[in-house]
DNA sequence: TATCCTTTCCTAGGAACTCTAGGCAAATGG
DNA sequence: CCATTTGCCTAGAGTTCCTAGGAAAGGATA
């Protein structure tokens, strides 16, 4: 009988695509199977088991927003490169909901630190760099964003996709705030 | 055959607290009914199916986490506010893991409304009070506290529960930037 | 007290999913 | 061209979710 011919990056791609359709908690192996014409237990000679292919899920998903973030600071700085960099991450969330929620998935240790995971913690210094923070503040600063990025990020998708004018401006309005922040950051209390 | 004496709302709580052990994601009917020393089919006659319990834990949760903000609230005002109820999240957070990633469960729209998740963010304006913001900047204001505070914490505790003095200190200085960001909110861009 | 009704729990079982073991055939490479 | 590796198969065990139908406990009512 013919070969699939499926490969981990097509499973990996495929399952990303599939979590952006039903949810990323909703990739299961068997459907996975389905959508090459195969059995499931045929798929576990490329992966090793369910966490396993989250996982690489959650790798490609951090490496695809890592590119848009970076090709979103490329030529920018100060407000204009935190607005890109921050919208960069929210347009992704949107339109990539599944692959989004993966790349929240919870890795083990060691895939924590691959690359993709620290790319944005250096890009977000990147960002940075414009707002000539001393450390540790800079660090700090890296926290707050990722944590400001990630939480109203998931806020909104939580909240249905209403993408409404208002929402659009009170996001921007809270970037004028962070700008505001990065520009008067207190360096003693 | 005697019965076990199984409520919802002794099965919610049995469920949080599994929830704290094990994991959120991994609190199953089946595990929770061998808690009670009872099949697996008995609990559908307190709780329609697994959505429904975990809806249950989420808003159980949800109250817990508000009623201990409104505590942190209670005589404080400013800054001494917004440190308490930041640390009130942060405490729960990392007390109760499990019931945390329960509140953060995403409701469906009728659930969404429910007393429970709304409490948060009349609590936040109330922190917000100290401030004198007006709208619609203290809607936003609103946002911006809540992305940074499930985000913040969601990182650290996906980032083990290191708990070290200088997670701290980094916490304490972002508070310190989200006060003087409050005090001096841009009015006009 | 006797009877009815509701609630709680049971057994049985179907459907979906994860994952292993063992095998065969296609691809690859010496 | 043959040996090895790789891709995919069937079979099956184990877990979980959930439904259907029934039995018994506990309370309400006559």
């Amino acid at each position: 009988m013919a070969r699939a011919g499926v490969t981990v990056e097509r499973l990996t791609r495929a399952a990303a695509d599939l979590a952006d359709e039903i949810g990323f908690e909703n990739v299961t192996v068997s459907a996975l199977a389905r959508g090459f014409g195969v059995t499931d237990a045929g798929l576990y000679s490329h992966v090793k088991n369910v966490r396993d292919l989250r996982t690489r899920v959650a790798i490609l998903a951090l490496t695809e927003l890592a590119d848009r973030a970076a090709a979103a600071l490329t030529g920018r700085s100060g407000k204009d490169a935190l607005v890109a960099f921050a919208n960069a991450y929210r347009d992704y969330a949107r339109e990539h909901p599944g692959r989004y929620a993966a790349a929240r998935f919870e890795l083990d240790p060691e895939n924590a630190s691959a690359e993709a995971a620290t790319r944005h913690s250096t890009m977000t210094r990147a960002l940075l760099r414009g707002y000539h923070l001393p450390e540790p503040a800079q660090t700090d600063a890296v926290r707050l964003l990722h944590g400001f990025f990630h939480g109203y990020v998931s806020l909104e998708t939580a909240g249905g996709f209403s993408h409404s004018k208002a929402i659009d401006e009170s996001w921007a309005r809270n970037l004028d705030a962070l700008d505001v922040l990065l520009r008067n950051w207190p360096s003693q209390m």
